[in-house]
DNA sequence: TTTGGCACTCTAGTTATTAGAGTGCCAATG
DNA sequence: CATTGGCACTCTAATAACTAGAGTGCCAAA
């Protein structure tokens, strides 16, 4: 069901007094009452009148009061009604998009791409700044190398997706003389350049199960190492992402007693529930938020989450986003998040990754 | 001014008396009054007695109350003192030191060997770990790697000390053929294999500066990109170190209002004076204290700092240590991270480093 | 040199009190 | 019938007053 739609019973009045409850609340962290909203709203309203407005979204779980003689601050659903229905978003300055632009497009390394973008976020928003790592469904591989380190310890250097490094090191079962190494690299560059890494890995499986008669000794060899090589290469950069900015989340006196914050670092540190979140967010595009209780996740209780996907090539190969407390200026920090999805998957665009 | 000898004029008993209270101290965060004491040090001396000899360690600076009617409490002196020649270490289990060898010992990537032994560190002590990357003050050229991205994008692949790989992007002025960069390669291996990095970056200005007539065709051009491949390839990992567990710093108690540990958590992140302090433990062998105002550097004001250097093949390349409270248990910590040390050293030995 | 005695100090916790902000409800009003 | 002023009521946060207890410093006696 559509929170629109459920809220739809309030009228216009009683949807601008929340509006302007909301913003008030947002820039001042206390609750409102009736008397400051009175004079906020520009309605020549009584607060009286106001008081019973109020009471109206109380019942509908809009707004609350800390205790009976406190102005009201927005529920969950409150602030959800009004990024949905209400918020009216500031257009960014231009000097903040050039700044962006400067500060991604001259940069080479993806990982220094994302960390960029990830700080800038943070920096813009005083709050944390969070990336995913881009994760393409196919990893097309372009060229191994393999380099002897000691005995049966091997240096393997893949090269996929035009762009990406990857170094790891094997321990074979049996060792192989360095011209070995150097044919069986020659041997795969030849024979699976171009295709994609999960196929690469099934047919090495498939080759390793046939008869050895058939195959010629250089074939086998190759076979062996590189069964080796490319294990784990596919799918080792999902499960991660950049965060910084967490600092600034000290600041915030929403955490009495420490105990959230610990939590919500925990998270941070432990990282699989944020990915998860996060993963949910792959699929479509444009911005999402989470709100307090929302998210599901305990860690994430008093905070909001703002993100947004980004592409490269018109697909969506990673998330972003803005985690703060839920009191937070949604009106400038949604279309940032926005402008840093966008600039940050052209930024990406024929870019290098190195290894994380 | 060997700091022992300054308090030479102690004596005996009050030396004892010094030593109890700052343990006490340090299990009980409690300022330490004179009843307590005279019952702990089991001297049978009346607390009246007692707070005598308290008196005067209060005028030798070694010990302070926060008023005037609560016990004492070590200053940074007394630390130093109780350190310095009163502390008894606490010898580690052996089921610790197993699990600090089982935790290092099957690593086979450096990056995630300085990774565990900070975690262990962190949390073994509740505190933050601290390792410095490697620091070798030459480093060994191996091999070179060019493969070409786009048009005057190349990636360099350089492999060093025998065991270490590095991944860098190049702009060069202008386009290399394929064949090229190739022959490139083979002529640096060639020539240089074996050598130090910077020997090699000043042949190569030497090269570069000569008239070109004197060389071939194939030495100019690979002089012109292996200026660029090897700019800034020596010396990068040495401003940087590997943090662990600051979560856990969040769970003590002395840092009223936030304001300390903020500047604590951006000293992490700035890194240059962290960094600073820990490389002037570099030169000399064996674990290194810092209490509190000791550092010199603001951030640390209530904190300690315990290092030791760890060497590769009886060089000192890097220094790891615990941060905490000064409050902390030094008589345990002490022993944990010189093992740390020791066994960090052991296990990068002949193992490789992947690019950070 | 050690000790008990004693007056003194300071903290931390408890209680009482108060000012102020804000509410809900009711009866009056246009 | 929506709006409003009036009013009693509630709850917080700040301040002050008081007390118990821990600990001290000092002195005079052992």
């Amino acid at each position: 069901m559509n929170q629109t739609f459920k809220f739809s019973g309030l009228n216009e009045r009683a949807q601008h007094l929340l509006k302007v409850l909301v913003e008030r609340y947002i820039s001042d962290g206390q609750p409102v009452g009736s008397r400051a909203l009175s004079r906020e709203a520009g309605l020549s309203l009584s607060p009286a009148t106001i008081r019973n407005v109020m009471a109206d979204l109380e019942e509908l779980g809009l707004i609350t009061a800390p205790h009976t003689s406190a102005g009201r601050m927005p529920t969950a659903s409150g602030y959800r009604f009004f990024i949905d229905s209400l918020l009216t978003v500031k257009p960014l300055q231009q000097e903040v998009i050039r700044q962006f632009q400067l500060g991604l497009e001259p940069l080479d390394d993806a990982g220094e791409i994302l960390q960029t973008a990830s700080r800038l976020l943070s920096d813009m928003t005083h709050m944390a700044g969070l990336v995913t790592l881009p994760h393409r469904e196919s990893v097309t591989f372009r060229m191994i190398e393999f380099l002897s380190l000691s005995d049966q310890r091997i240096l393997v250097i893949l090269v996929t997706n035009e762009q990406e490094v990857q170094n790891r090191i094997i321990h074979p079962s049996r060792s192989f003389s360095a011209s070995e190494l150097t044919s069986a690299a020659n041997y795969l560059n030849a024979v699976y350049a171009g295709k994609d890494l999960v196929t690469i890995r099934e047919s090495l499986m498939l080759e390793l199960q046939q008869t050895r008669e058939q195959m010629n000794d250089e074939a086998i060899k190759s076979a062996e190492i590189a069964d080796l090589a490319f294990q784990g290469s596919g799918q080792r950069q999902k499960k991660d992402f950049v965060l910084t900015g967490e600092i600034n989340l000290l600041d915030f006196d929403e955490w009495a007693s420490m105990e959230r914050l610990r939590n919500l670092f925990l998270a941070f540190r432990q990282k699989e529930d944020l990915v998860h979140l996060l993963d949910r967010c792959l699929e479509s595009s444009g911005v999402k938020i989470f709100i307090g209780e929302e998210s599901g996740y305990l860690a994430l209780e008093q905070c909001s989450l703002v993100t947004s996907s980004y592409a490269i090539d018109d697909h969506n190969v990673g998330v972003l986003g803005v985690i703060g407390p839920t009191r937070m200026k949604y009106g400038r920090i949604i279309p940032l998040v926005d402008l840093t999805a966008k600039l940050l998957g052209a930024a990406l665009n024929h870019k290098s990754l190195s290894p994380s």
